[in-house]
DNA sequence: TATTGTTATACTCTATAACTATA
DNA sequence: TATAGTTATAGAGTATAACAATA
């Protein structure tokens, strides 16, 4: 699986920049996550770019086809970012057309979301160019590793201690 | 390990809202990796909001400590960034006394870049902030999956297909 | 008082385009 | 022509503070 029978070869950043000596930069765990997550996140904005979506604006659609009429806090909660930060890309997503907003008649404070037959087209596409993204940048990794680093990424964020 | 001898519970993202319908977008690889990655930064930023640096910029000061003297492009290639990128994390740590900006004089369009007092002081506290942050982190995990998480990582980091 | 949404503002990280100076 | 650095600008994603409307 790693190659031949001899000691397994460690295959570090070091070797991308043989020249630069890394005092155990390529120790924190963080600064591959952050590597790893920019790789992912800048490919998906090429391939979404086209269809004039970025990644967050997609999974914002993807959650409210599945939840019509789901509230911005309901989103702010799952994402585990603040509410002014989802009502950014809803509104961008209104302005858009990808996306309507009715105010609830139990709850006059609250609105609920529903997709445009627009938006349903967009986030047709947008699955499929996330599929296609997924697989491609995951090919390397076997199906055991690929549920592990789904597992281990969970437990980080499941196990991560309160704010503050 | 996972606790009682039933079938192994599973922990999804599903049991943090569960009256949302994810609708299988907790099956997209991105959203974890980005998930993760916000925890580790936004945690990070707020233990070195007193040294006045952001994690990127204590990633430069790291390598420059240990490589007195680099150049822009160096850190460009390591971080796989654009040079205009790392120049305004240079201006940063410039403007604010950790770094300064050696003309090479063998060749006098590239500078060389070096830590000031200051800047070494600043980089052994981060060092010890990011100490912290990853212990506190990651102590949910055992070794194994640690180790596994860095591989992982690596590989994705490392198959990735060229842009474009 | 508490919740929902909104507006204004700002910060971090990243990119592209276009420029200067040097090799 | 190619490389190193710089400047200007923009965009994605995030946050906090303060406010209005509603419950």
């Amino acid at each position: 699986m790693e190659g031949p029978s001899v000691a397994t070869a460690e295959i570090t950043r070091q070797s991308v920049v043989p020249e630069l000596d890394l005092d155990d930069l390529d120790s924190v765990l963080g600064l591959h996550i952050g590597t790893v997550n920019t790789l992912f996140v800048s490919r998906l904005e090429k391939r979404l770019d086209p269809l004039s979506v970025t990644p967050k604006q997609v999974a914002i659609l993807w959650l409210v086809n599945a939840n019509p009429g789901v509230k911005q806090t309901d989103l702010s909660r799952f994402f585990q970012i603040e509410r002014p930060t989802v009502h950014q890309f809803v509104r961008q997503l209104i302005k858009n057309g990808f996306l309507i907003n009715e105010p609830s008649k139990l709850d006059r404070r609250a609105g609920g979301l529903w997709l445009t037959d627009e938006g349903r087209e967009v986030l047709t596409k947008s699955r499929q160019a996330i599929a296609e993204h997924e697989e491609q940048l995951t090919t390397a990794l076997t199906a055991r590793e690929k549920s592990e680093l789904f597992r281990i990424l969970m437990k980080l964020y499941l196990s991560a201690p309160a704010k503050d």
